[in-house]
DNA sequence: CTATTTGTTTATCC
DNA sequence: AGGATAAACAAATA
């Protein structure tokens, strides 16, 4: 589920446990999202007493900072998340890192769920930045993803269909199934377009649109998760008998770079 | 029982 | 070489 936005919204919901030292961690070590990790219980063992410091987000993935230098890596897969729980929470079992703060009579409870365990954690201790977290790719909100370095991008994959280029997330961080799909509606191109079939028009409205949805994406879900508005493609793509909310045709659902696709056959006509 | 899922990695084929 | 495709991971939901 979580793209760039909801992993956003996640971030932000542990952070009312920054500052308050970690009293017990529960886990899991034969977990699978620990598969990344040699051994778990050094989580446990090296936190303990330690406080939250920092929580980044960078594309799909996060990183939360503890005192005595230690990073704990998150990517929530398909159906991780991360919420809040009151003091005295019982871990349930698709609960597999569980950090209990002090005084644990009244500090939050941060919980990391993932039920289908395509999430992964990842760990490093030392005073730089872990090697999971260093080079990262500029991601589409940012200030360094400038039209010269989308248009550079766009050039070096000429023969790789849109969407599949959407999703690279070497190439734009943080886009995910729904957000390709929201950015091909907006820039009016069919998912399936070869990138060297785009004209130069059509290559400027891709980078003006791919920085609209991640910003809207961030304002909108990434702050509350409320709900999106029926003027994106968002709400439509899923329900049934969907239709694109500009001109009333039925959307297309077909299987583009592996992934299910929802379109609008009138406005994203094929540039080839 | 079937098919679906907002993700990623790996193997295999073309 | 680079991209398509399918499988694998695993569980809930319809």
């Amino acid at each position: 589920m979580p793209e760039l936005a909801e992993v956003e919204f996640y971030r932000k919901r542990w952070l009312p446990g920054l500052r308050q030292p970690v009293a017990k961690v529960a886990l899991n070590p034969q977990a699978r999202v620990f598969r990344e990790v040699p051994r778990p219980q050094d989580i446990a063992h090296a936190l303990r007493g330690e406080c939250l410091r920092a929580a980044d987000a960078h594309g799909k993935q996060l990183r939360f900072c503890f005192s005595g230098h230690h990073q704990l890596g998150v990517h929530l897969g398909m159906t991780g998340r991360l919420h809040l729980q009151k003091p005295g929470y019982v871990p349930d079992r698709h609960d597999h890192l569980v950090f209990f703060l002090e005084p644990t009579s009244s500090a939050p409870v941060l919980v990391f769920t993932d039920p289908r365990m395509f999430g992964r954690l990842r760990w490093f201790s030392g005073p730089d930045p872990a090697p999971w977290w260093s080079d990262l790719p500029p991601q589409p909100m940012d200030r360094k993803f400038t039209r010269p370095y989308f248009l550079a991008l766009l050039q070096s994959h000429p023969r790789t269909p849109l969407k599949a280029f959407l999703l690279n997330q070497d190439r734009c961080p943080g886009i995910g199934n729904w957000m390709a799909d929201e950015i091909c509606f907006r820039a009016r191109l069919h998912p399936a377009d070869r990138l060297q079939s785009l004209s130069p028009a059509q290559q400027r409205e891709l980078w003006r649109r791919t920085r609209q949805v991640a910003r809207d994406a961030l304002r909108v879900i990434g702050t509350d998760w409320s709900p999106p508005p029926e003027s994106w493609l968002f709400p439509h793509r899923w329900r049934d008998g969907g239709c694109c909310p500009r001109d009333g045709t039925a959307l297309i659902r077909e299987s583009i770079a592996g992934r299910t696709t929802a379109f609008c056959p009138v406005c994203q006509i094929p540039a080839t």
